[in-house]
DNA sequence: AAAGTGACCTATT
DNA sequence: GAATAGGCCACTT
């Protein structure tokens, strides 16, 4: 079966290695975190290795979200979006009914 | 090998 | 706020 077509690269091992510093309680851009990856305005390659990340991985991928404080939506139907909200909520990250959060207040500052 | 796609961002209108 | 445009890179076809 087919769970990944390609080994990651070394390119996703920077971007997962930032997430890995992510803090419990705290969330991260996309942005953000390419950029402390040394790789400032690749914000899209930090969303591409995140879905390339095995799922039973120790990353803490939920902690990511986009520049509008709200869960990227999944354009391939993998239906995460909902698993995301209720592991950020489990680490006390208030989200409101809009489904956005506070970045003012919950974004990491390393 | 060229074109399409994607868990995105910033600046501008 | 919403819609547009341009930018970025890896992966698939």
């Amino acid at each position: 079966m087919k769970v990944r077509a390609a080994p990651p690269s070394s390119t996703y091992r920077r971007i997962w290695d930032v997430v890995a510093r992510i803090p419990k309680g705290k969330v991260a851009t996309y942005g953000q975190v390419a950029a402390l990856a040394g790789m400032p305005r690749h914000a899209r390659l930090a969303g591409y290795a995140l879905h390339a990340l095995p799922l039973d991985s120790r990353v803490p991928w939920h902690r990511v979200v986009n520049a509008k404080g709200e869960v990227s939506p999944r354009r391939d139907g993998s239906g995460h979006e909902h698993l995301q909200r209720v592991l950020l909520r489990k680490e006390g990250i208030r989200i409101d009914r809009a489904g956005r959060l506070d970045l003012a207040r919950s974004r990491w500052r390393p």
